[in-house]
RNA sequence: GCGGCGGUAGCUCAGCAGGACAGAGCAGCGGACUUCUAAUCCGCUGGUCGGGGGUUCGAAUCCUCCCCGCCGCGCCA
């Protein structure tokens, strides 16, 4: 709806410009806001921006202004100080209604996207363990945000980028083989980094199940043989938990297909185009042109490609696949990455502000007030399985988007068990349970809510409380835009939010199923209205509307 | 030391592209279920927006310095 006052305050500077004011309309941004109650339903402050210019008082040229404005669906014009503020007619209300009741689940979507292909490439995390909690929330914050994109216009591939070459993988190897080793009763060492999980005592059991053939084996070639075994268990597990958070993605690309020519060809690309020396018997690649605080080796001394080397195969990859545009969703202790891989895609002749780094904040686990500390390496660590098998899917992806994703997180673990109040997502839930209730209270009791058959006389909507549910139904196009323009999915949470409590206060205080029919009717339709966006709003965000709580 | 992100009510956090008196939830206190699900609602209490300077008609929001917390700074990934 913003749009739509965009476009009117737009219309009017435009006049002002024919006649002859010397204003450079695009250096004027159109700022749209929603006011205080008091001083009306949208405002705008471009007043202040141009008498700044024009060099008269804000108040004037808001009158000016103003004398330009003619819109139907406009009540009142008032200036107030500098600020331009519009009262809407209640039939512009009830437009809005009449519209979301005939696009459903479309309404929102805006296509501001235009077919544009977009890669979004999150989670990706190292199949050397399993998912943890700090990856549920990168992985949370992609889809939600991949849903937006494709809820606007986007054409999106979700991607996840599988580490499964070098050193950790073949660590985990080993790693397992000590521990086949050990249960067999076997001699061994356990490698020094390795992996101490239980998860590897698990892999051990399965492959002296599926694979005894190894412990016969030179040791090399056992780990390796069981280094890529391990991955593809390790793989089927990660991608069983994302599917119980409710995400698939699109295509998975192997780091180990870019072993040998696609990493040699990139790094004689760089070489070709003088961004690499050799030092010390590694090869080089100069970032600290593209803002690094030093230079980065490709190759190491012994010959292998360092995981940069491979990652700026990677990016070449996907630029080469030609998307519109690229998101890479990490964890923000990863920031340090980003000068390089961006100076790498600079350098390789792409053009890098395509690419958008996102950084997802650490998520600090509390446990009764106690801070439970996440180290892969250690044995101790709170998977993501866990948490889903004590909370579930709805309740973690709504608690990770209860807080803006640069933002350090504490999921309280014994709050978010407690399946009851405290949980945001049962709020919201709730609301959609509840109108699911109110219709079927009136089968029951024969009562006619069929909105297709019967008029909807939209003028029976107007206590306060309804009102004010239609403004907040009418800005669920502008949060949308918001969170794609931002990158912020969080803040459709906070929007349901708010938009279940209206319903709620509204529901405690008004009966719904009255007995006079175009009454009836007409609440009917406003509670379908807010169902109907409380149900997108929380499929945006990867959530469950439930019909019966 | 350098860099990133935070520092807003007792606690956990919002605050839309700088805007009109700083918001919500929880906690605390007091109320509302013979009436469409009380997983709800209503009322009250609660803040020098970490601190100093600056830009601006206007700053929680932008710039700068300082303080505190977490993270990163490998021929690891």
């Amino acid at each position: 709806m913003k749009q739509y006052f965009r476009s009117i305050v737009e219309g009017a500077i435009e006049k002002l410009v024919e006649s002859g004011l010397p204003i450079d309309r695009s250096s004027i941004p159109i700022i749209i806001e929603y006011p205080d109650k008091k001083y009306g339903d949208y405002s705008t402050n471009v007043a202040f921006t141009i008498s700044r210019i024009l060099k008269k008082k804000p108040y004037d040229v808001a009158q000016i202004l103003v004398d330009k404005i003619h819109d139907p669906n406009i009540e009142k014009i008032e200036v107030s100080g500098g600020f331009i503020n519009f009262r809407v007619k209640r039939d512009f209300w009830y437009m809005v209604l009449e519209r979301i009741l005939k696009e459903r689940e479309k309404y929102g979507s805006l296509n501001v996207g235009q077919g544009k292909r977009v890669n979004i490439e999150f989670v990706s995390a190292n199949p050397t363990g399993p998912l943890h909690v700090g990856h549920g929330r990168g992985a949370v914050v992609g889809d939600s945000l991949a849903r937006l994109l494709e809820k606007v216009g986007f054409e999106v591939t979700r991607e996840y980028y599988i580490n499964d070459a070098g050193k950790q993988v073949k660590l985990l190897g080993e790693s397992i083989l000590a521990r086949m080793y050990e249960l067999t009763g076997g001699e061994h060492t356990f490698p020094e980094d390795g992996y101490k999980g239980k998860y590897i005592y698990d892999l051990a059991k399965m492959a002296l199940n599926e694979k005894p053939h190894v412990l016969d084996m030179e040791k090399e070639e056992a780990i390796e043989e069981l280094s890529f075994w391990a991955v593809n268990r390790m793989m089927e597990r990660i991608n069983n938990d994302l599917r119980d958070l409710g995400i698939e993605f699109d295509v998975y690309f192997s780091e180990r297909t870019l072993y040998n020519e696609e990493i040699k060809r990139t790094i004689e690309e760089l070489e070709k185009k003088g961004y690499t020396y050799e030092k010390d018997g590694a090869i080089w690649f100069k970032s600290t042109p593209f803002g690094d605080e030093k230079d980065r080796v490709l190759i190491r001394s012994d010959g292998t490609p360092t995981y940069f080397a491979s990652d700026i195969a990677y990016h070449r990859n996907k630029f080469l696949r030609n998307y519109d545009f690229y998101i890479n969703v990490w964890g923000a202790d990863h920031h340090g990455y980003i000068k390089r891989v961006k100076g790498a895609i600079k350098a390789l002749g792409f053009d890098d502000s395509k690419l958008d780094i996102l950084l997802i904040q650490m998520v600090n686990l509390v446990r009764n007030g106690k801070p439970v500390t996440m180290s892969k390496r250690e044995g101790e660590i709170v998977t993501l399985r866990w948490l889903l098998d004590e909370v579930g899917k709805d309740a973690i992806r709504f608690i990770f988007l209860t807080r803006k994703q640069d933002a350090h997180l504490d999921f309280d673990i014994s709050i978010a068990t407690k399946q009851t109040e405290e949980n945001p997502v049962f709020y919201v839930q709730y609301a959609h349970a509840r109108i699911c209730s109110i219709y079927r209270t009136a089968m029951e009791k024969n009562l006619d809510i069929d909105l297709t058959r019967n008029e909807i006389k939209y003028s029976l909507i107007s206590e306060e409380e309804e009102i004010e549910i239609l403004k907040k139904l009418a800005i669920f196009p502008d949060i949308i835009e918001a969170c794609v323009k931002n990158y912020e999915p969080h803040r459709i949470t906070f929007y349901l939010m708010e938009l279940a409590s209206l319903f709620h206060s509204y529901y405690n205080r008004f009966k719904v199923l009255e007995q006079n029919d175009d009454l009836r009717i007409a609440r009917v339709a406003l509670c379908e209205g807010v169902r109907i966006v409380i149900k997108e709003g929380l499929r945006l965000i990867g959530v469950s509307a439930p019909e019966v709580m």
